[in-house]
DNA sequence: GCCTGCATGTAAGAAGTTACATGATTGC
DNA sequence: GCAATCATGTAACTTCTTACATGCAGGC
């Protein structure tokens, strides 16, 4: 069973396991509510790259019916694509998350910018937080029909509640690095 | 003033904003010390290969002098190269972190898996946290030399206390999960 | 004498992005 | 009638990884 597959395409087979059929648009915007916040936003052109991939492999059933005046394909789970999922899950290590985080990676070299830019940057970064907070709590409410143990929205309801966690615990973390620059005073303000 | 260079590009070049001049070999190290926690940690080949790109454009200087029997090549920021990093962190905005969370994306799947599975792997990224977690907290106390307000180290010293609070509130989102997972018994055990 | 670390790349390929292209349906 | 949304792709391109290749220096 090859299982050499790049983690996105195990991602977009995973919008499949809650026992609907999605069109490719519809997957790109299960991806947009969920995955988003924690793998990627892959774009449209590569869902439909995975989809038919996993159709080659046999690891999605896909239907084409026609709707109206034009063809619409629908993707579902199959058999062998569940039992691909959990060798995967089962059988390989998760391994350790990658954070590419631009808000760090500037604060790094912020040396060869001024004080000021910096706590911009923070500024901005705590109002995104807040607007990921909010589009994060509405997912988790669009959740609560079916996140009881043994439901379908049982794990992404436990994952959506750990995300919001993750961004509370940003927004501490960049207020206590503004408290900790504003301390000391911008020598530019000095004479 | 071309600022269209990718991130990974901007990361390299904000390594040499230290004051020092470093081989290939050297800026590989203090990528896997620094940029590996929130960043990525680029491989061997890509590190000579942005270097030459940086060089190219003026940002960074190559020296090149003989060491013995061989030649050895060191890189220093360039006057230009810092006009560059200024004017991207002062122009363009940081935008959002990105997060591969391999061990969320997995968990949002679990349905497709079964929970003595989901448990072993954060019970696994626990042990991944603790490593982690002593890694930095090694490279934080390397900072203390010269981590004060306008010191070389100081905003390095802020991104490795904030990674240090990532780390450990990862580890408190794991738990709480896990608890969670522990609340409901296990149907598999039932008679 | 051998192994580990230092030092520097090339080449091939996969993954993923942006830009382009097309057309139907629905709500105003 | 027009705009937004639904729906589906192709083509070109960049980034980044893995595998390969080479050789010196220093410690045991």
């Amino acid at each position: 069973m090859s299982q050499d597959l790049p983690q996105t395409t195990y991602a977009i087979l995973g919008l499949l396991t809650f026992g609907d059929e999605l069109t490719g648009y519809e997957v790109k915007q299960r991806a947009d509510a969920t995955l988003r916040f924690y793998w990627v936003a892959p774009a449209m052109s590569q869902v439909y790259k995975e989809l038919a991939r996993l159709t080659d492999l046999g690891l999605v059933e896909a239907r084409t019916r026609a709707d109206g005046g034009r063809e619409v394909t629908t993707y579902a789970l199959s058999p062998a694509g569940e039992q691909t999922l959990r060798a995967w899950m089962t059988e390989t290590p998760a391994g350790f998350p990658v954070l590419k985080h631009t808000v760090l990676l500037r604060l790094l070299m912020s040396r060869a910018s001024d004080p000021e830019t910096v706590r911009r940057m923070l500024r901005a970064y705590l109002d995104e937080l807040d607007a990921a907070l909010d589009d994060l709590t509405g997912v988790r409410e669009s959740l609560r029909s079916a996140d009881e143990p043994g439901q379908a929205f049982y794990y992404p309801s436990v994952v959506a509640d750990w995300g919001l966690d993750y961004f509370v615990a940003e927004a501490r973390h960049t207020r206590k690095a503004l408290e900790r620059l504003a301390e000391h005073p911008d020598r530019s303000d000095e004479p």
